[in-house]
Order: C-alpha cells, then sequence, then structure tokens
DNA sequence: TCAATCACTGAATGATCAGTCAGTCAATAT
DNA sequence: ATATTGACTGACTGATCATTCAGTGATTGA
C-alpha cells in the first residue's frame, strides 16, 4: 500500500501519522498515570511525556476520559493477544499450555512497574466506571475459561482428587492477581522472577504429577 | 473525665465534639472514594456526605491530602487491630490462630465493597505517593511475619513437605489480595463467603491435616 | 449578665484543568 | 508556482477545586 521506500529517502515528516501518535499518547498516558498517578494526569502531563501541545491530544482523542478508555484497551488487548499467541505455539500438553498462559503473565512487556500501576488504578475505578470493567471483562473472561478447561484436563489426566478443578483454577487467578500487586507494592523483594516460580510452586501443590518441584 | 452524664440530660450540642467530626469526615471519605474515585473525590463531595460546610473540612484536617492519609491509616489500623484482637481471643493452636486471621480477612467491616475500593485506591497510588505505602507496610509487615510464623509451626507438626513454610505464606497471602480484587470487580460472582471458602480451600490443599476440606 | 470560647459557615481568592479554535507550517496535489 | 490538505500549536474560556478567613451563633465560664 505504502509507496515502496527503497530507493526514496525517509520522508523525514515534520507530523507523525495519526496511527503513530495516538500509540504515542497512550504510551505517554501509561507513564503520566505511573508517574503521577490518575488522579494527577493531566492532558498537560501526557502531552509533555509525548512532546506535543496541550491541544493535541484533543485532536486525537476527543476528551479524557475516552484518553483513557483507549489505553486501558490497548493493555488489555495486549494481553490478550499475548497469551493467545502463547497458547498457539505451545505444546498440545494442557500442563504446556497452562504454563504459557503463566508465562505471559509475568512478561516484562505485561508486567512493568509502569503497566502494573496503570492496571490497579483502572481496577481502582471500576466500580463507578462500568466500561472500565466492561473493557477488563470481556478479555479476561474468556482467558478465565480457557484456565479452567485446561484445570479441569489436567485434573482429569492425573487423577487428582483434591479440590472442584474450577474452583482451583479461580484460585489460581487470583493467586497472580496478588501477585500482581505485590509486585506493584514490594518490587525489592517480589520481583518478575520470584513471582512467576511463586505462581508455578501453586501449580506443583495442586498438579504434583504436571508441575514437579523445579531444582533450584 | 467527662462530667457525670447520669442525672444530666444529653447535652444536645449544636456542634459535634472534634473527635466525632474526624470520624464522621473519614466515614464520609470512605463513601467518596468508593462512589465517585478518588480522582472525584474534593472537599464538596465530602462535605456533603458529611452534612457540613466545605470549609469544615480544612478546620478539622489541615490539607486534602492529609484527610487522605488519615483515611488510609484510619483503615490499617481498623484491620490492624481486629486480626490482633483475633488471635488474642483464639485458642493457642496455630491453626486456630490462622484461622482467626483469614476470618478477619472477610469480615464485613473490613472488607465492604466500599473499604475494597478505598484499598485498592490507595494501592494504585502507592508508587508516587511513598507515605501511602508506608503507612500501609507498616501494619502490613507485622501480619505477615505473624503468618509466616504460624505456617512454620503448622508445618513443623505435620511434617509437611511441599514447600517452604515462608513460600506458602507469602503466597496465601497473595492469594487473600487476589480475592480482594475479584470481589471489587465482581461483587455478584464472588462475595465474602465463597472468597472466605476460597482461602481456607488453599489451606486445605497445603496443610490437609490442620485444615480438612468442610463439608458443604 | 456579659465576655470568651468553640465549632462551624460560606463567600472570596487564586490555581489548575479540559476543551475550543483561529492560525501556522510543511507536505502534497494541481 | 500555487492551492489544498493535514497535523499541530498555544492562547483563551469557563468550570472546578483547595484553601483562607471574617463572621455567626450556640455554649461555657466568670
Amino acid at each position: 500500500m505504502k509507496n515502496s521506500n527503497i530507493l526514496v529517502e525517509k520522508p523525514k515528516r515534520r507530523t507523525e501519522s495519526k496511527e503513530v501518535r495516538r500509540r504515542q499518547l497512550i504510551d505517554a498516558t501509561i507513564a503520566s498515570i505511573a508517574e503521577l498517578g490518575m488522579s494527577n494526569t493531566t492532558l498537560g502531563s501526557v502531552a509533555k511525556r509525548a512532546g506535543v501541545a496541550h491541544g493535541t491530544v484533543n485532536l486525537h482523542f476527543p476528551s479524557k476520559e475516552n484518553l483513557l478508555e483507549e489505553t486501558l484497551r490497548f493493555l488489555a488487548e495486549q494481553h490478550y493477544r499475548l497469551w493467545l499467541e502463547g497458547i498457539k505455539n505451545a505444546p498440545n500438553d494442557a500442563n504446556a499450555r497452562l504454563a504459557a498462559i503463566v508465562e505471559v503473565d509475568f512478561k516484562l512487556e505485561i508486567v512493568s512497574p509502569q503497566k502494573l500501576a496503570v492496571w490497579f488504578s483502572f481496577w481502582a475505578h471500576a466500580n463507578y466506571r462500568p466500561l472500565y470493567l466492561e473493557i477488563c471483562s470481556q478479555f479476561d473472561g474468556e482467558r478465565g475459561g480457557e484456565i479452567e478447561r485446561l484445570c479441569s484436563q489436567i485434573n482429569e489426566e492425573g487423577g487428582y482428587l483434591l479440590a472442584k478443578p474450577s474452583a482451583i483454577a479461580q484460585r489460581f487467578e487470583a493467586l497472580i492477581d496478588g501477585l500482581w500487586l505485590s509486585m506493584l507494592l514490594y518490587p525489592e523483594t517480589v520481583t518478575r522472577q520470584s513471582a512467576r516460580v511463586d505462581a508455578f510452586e501453586y501449580l506443583s501443590e495442586v498438579f504434583p504429577q504436571h508441575f514437579p518441584l523445579q531444582p533450584l
């Protein structure tokens, strides 16, 4: 579609394309929320971080509220895309697929300190901003279903009798959320690596044959 | 210290004592944050909920920031007081004491929808408001130590060999935080009762002798 | 009885912010 | 060469908010 750039010099635009600028502004929003909190994030603080004028934000997003919604949608879609891809590339074993989901949940791309701060900022507002909740649950519901399916399959394969697989699945999701909070609040003591190990240790506790304890 | 009120009629004050008013304003702050979110909570929204004039808030709290800090401190102290009391009244068994801590974590007084919303609002701001983190970790550190001590003791008593008790304790705390988030986001499907059962089921998984699965 | 105290009020102030819009400027099309 | 387009700018507006403070009125003490 684009003109062939092979022989042509870089266009060296003074301005960026709409797509690129929108993404820049979303990145700047994430940075601003992480640094200042949602209460103190203004169109000014976002524009400054993106290196554009105040009015440019309103040019690409009709309102501040819309910018925040698009930022959340970006995060949710990125998470969704990555765990779907992880499952697709994993072997066809239920435990390998479950492990792939976990790996994504502790990838830097998903749980950088900045993005963790943004996730919790949105969750904190979910009560009175139904759209936030809708965006989250839309993607999260599918993931929850997949995790439950995988736990059921593993449970059958291993003949485990501890608890209902659906309960194990829900508990596992809650554990991951809790580990995210620990990473947010105490990044010095709870790192992506330690939290990841923690998640796998839980799987070892409930599905010991499928997830043997990893030697240190 | 107070004059003997036995024979005297109620004072029928036009104004409330400082102590009572402060508590009213903190309650109003919790209600406002839960309903409007922290970004939209203003001195006006707090004053309205407390039934006083705008300026009264600044009379009792030097600044809005201070009001927020005192609100968080109130929540943290209430939690601290309750689990300490729970432990004190529990039998001297490690598992009974651990159970007492869990019971407090799912008491309505601690995890009402309003208070959950406020907890997560503060956690979302912990990154750039070091004082919030300080208030939280001050009380939480002690509780974490106690949970770890109890897990160690239970582990020795039962001769469990699954994992390090400190890891189990940390994982258990993360699970509770995650269950809190589930209650906040999906109060229809995750209730205080179901989350409480979930927490105990985890203990059954790791300490089956001390926490046998409860029949439905 | 009268002065002093106490909690509270609400108008005024200054600051900040979201959203608007007329104008700028480079790239592209004619 | 000239006109048009598209992205961007930044001053401006109206609204909102935290904070201040002079004043009110009930209560207490002398």
